[in-house]
DNA sequence: CTAGGGTTAG
């Protein structure tokens, strides 16, 4: 939640947040601390701060109604309700209702405030379109448009394009609108900067992250601690740990306000995780005396990612005993997830039992968890009653028992949960496929292998390692014709070491020794 | 008015 202050507060929005306090570096509250104070000398209160005061209390939609009753709303007031609907998270409200201020009769003029919120509006809600057309109607209203109105656009831009799955086929390089914006600015600050980084960093171009971070150094603009946070995945992603080593080094000379930033220590923590430097990630860890459940849940998931499953459950344990420590989901996921990584039983109820008591509700991601750890610590009958007890289930839910019974030899069990899943209206997709396919593969059952192949092509399903999975189920089939077919089909030049693995694999089992040497 | 970290199935 992009509203959400360094302190952990639960609410959605600062509303509480006096405007005195210097810790607070959220400009945002400033709408609302700005107003004037409750005074009993003030009589009538400007209508402005009236609408602001509603937005505060929650009721943005009583401020909208408000506002209909104005004949000639001005573009503070306009401003008022469209950041009211963000900061009560209805960024889609946020959106209408600057549409219909665009088509009215009203004549109510934009300021580059009106646009930068409507902008995060649109990023919030991945609009490309609609922030598209906000673009343009900027282009041709706003005569002197300010830098926060570019850096929105940049944030539009980037949130809207960074979601549509296809980041492997776009050519970022050739088509980059957010870069394309990016250029056109004459003065860039840090908050340009920091989202053109995070932009290369969400594109999977982390060389050329760190590149961009160097150059805004160059040109003198200074880091903030923003920037930290944003460009150090780009150094575990790349592998980079010499340089990640000299960053930190750096990051630590920029002083205790950095240092002490409670989302830069956490990216530290997990930058180091990443790099496979636990040790470094735990001194760093141990070093920050505040620590918050984010700080927490880093390390734990640092450990168990890392396979220090013992490491990871002491920690946990620590968690728990340390006074004024926070506990959420997460914790409890990577707890889950170390116990279902060291398959011991006696672990796991303690720990399914500790769940029970700590949470009063229970997310399903939680309960998935908990259904993969007694499948891994082999008692999947465990898992089926944790299964048949949950009130909603989702379509992870039918994946994980399914694939719990499959994977323990219960392929019968697992088949007839796909009809039951079916029948229960949750659709088959390529999780569900390849748990069938290995069914398939384990029972040696031809009819159920060819069932699945045609449900996906029925369904144009695809997933990475798809070949590989049909090449393998049909070998086990008896069918290497078909596993040869498959092989045959699949793009000869992107075919990964899974495909070329899974027929060498097939022609030795049945054989064909010769064939398989073909392709070593 | 703009930018920020941790998460389950195969």
């Amino acid at each position: 939640m992009a509203m959400a202050s360094t302190s952990s507060s639960s609410l959605p929005i600062p509303l509480s947040t006096p405007s005195h306090d210097p810790s607070n570096k959220t400009q945002k509250v400033s709408l609302f601390t700005i107003s004037p104070p409750p005074s009993p000398s003030l009589k009538t209160p400007s209508i402005r701060s009236r609408l602001s005061k509603l937005c505060q209390e929650g009721q943005p939609h009583l401020a909208r109604q408000l506002f209909d009753s104005f004949p000639r709303p001005t573009t503070v007031i306009c401003n008022t309700i469209i950041i009211g609907f963000i900061c009560n998270s209805l960024p889609l409200e946020a959106i209408l209702f600057y549409s219909k201020l665009k088509s009215s009769s009203l004549g109510t003029k934009f300021d580059s405030y009106t646009y930068s919120s409507t902008l995060k509006a649109c990023a919030e809600t991945r609009s490309l379109k609609i922030g598209k057309a906000i673009h343009c109607h900027l282009i041709r209203c706003l005569s002197n448009p300010s830098r926060i109105v570019y850096n929105s656009l940049l944030n539009m831009y980037s949130s809207c394009l960074s979601n549509v799955g296809c980041l492997s086929y776009f050519d970022y390089s050739k088509y980059d609108l957010v870069h394309k914006v990016f250029v056109t600015m004459r003065k860039r600050d840090v908050v340009a900067w920091n989202t053109m980084v995070s932009w290369y960093v969400k594109t999977g171009r982390y060389v050329e992250a760190i590149r961009l971070f160097r150059v805004m150094m160059k040109m003198g603009i200074k880091p903030s601690p923003v920037s930290f946070v944003n460009v150090f995945p780009a150094f575990s992603s790349a592998g980079d740990l010499k340089n990640a080593y000299v960053l930190y080094g750096m990051l630590a000379k920029m002083g205790s306000e950095y240092v002490n930033d409670l989302f830069v220590v956490s990216s530290v923590i997990f930058m180091f995780g990443e790099l496979g430097h636990i040790d470094f990630a735990r001194k760093v860890f141990d070093h920050c005396l505040e620590k918050n459940t984010e700080i927490w849940n880093t390390m734990i998931g640092g450990y168990v990612q890392n396979n220090f499953l013992v490491e990871g459950i002491d920690l946990f344990l620590k968690a728990v005993e340390t006074e004024h420590t926070v506990l959420d989901d997460v914790t409890f996921l990577s707890a889950l997830t170390a116990v279902s990584q060291l398959q011991c039983l006696d672990l796991a109820q303690q720990l399914h039992g500790f769940v029970i008591k700590n949470l009063a509700i229970f997310p399903m991601m939680i309960m998935n968890a908990i259904i993969v750890m007694y499948s891994r610590c082999n008692s999947v009958h465990t898992s089926f009653e944790v299964f048949e007890k949950m009130v909603e289930r989702d379509v992870v839910s039918w994946n994980t028992m399914i694939s719990a019974f499959i994977q323990n030899g219960m392929d019968d069990e697992g088949l007839m949960l796909v009809h039951e899943m079916q029948n229960q209206g949750c659709a088959i997709d390529s999780v569900t496929v390849t748990a069938l396919l290995s069914a398939a593969s384990n029972l040696r059952s031809q009819e159920i292998g060819k069932q699945t192949y045609a449900y996906i092509l029925r369904h144009g399903i695809q997933f990475e390692g798809m070949d590989g999975y049909l090449i393998d189920m049909y070998a086990k089939c008896g069918l290497i014709r078909l596993s040869q077919r498959i092989f045959e089909r699949s793009n000869v030049n992107n075919r990964d070491q899974a495909t070329w693995n899974a027929m060498i694999a097939g022609y030795t089992q049945h054989g064909l020794v010769e064939a398989a040497f073909c392709y070593l």
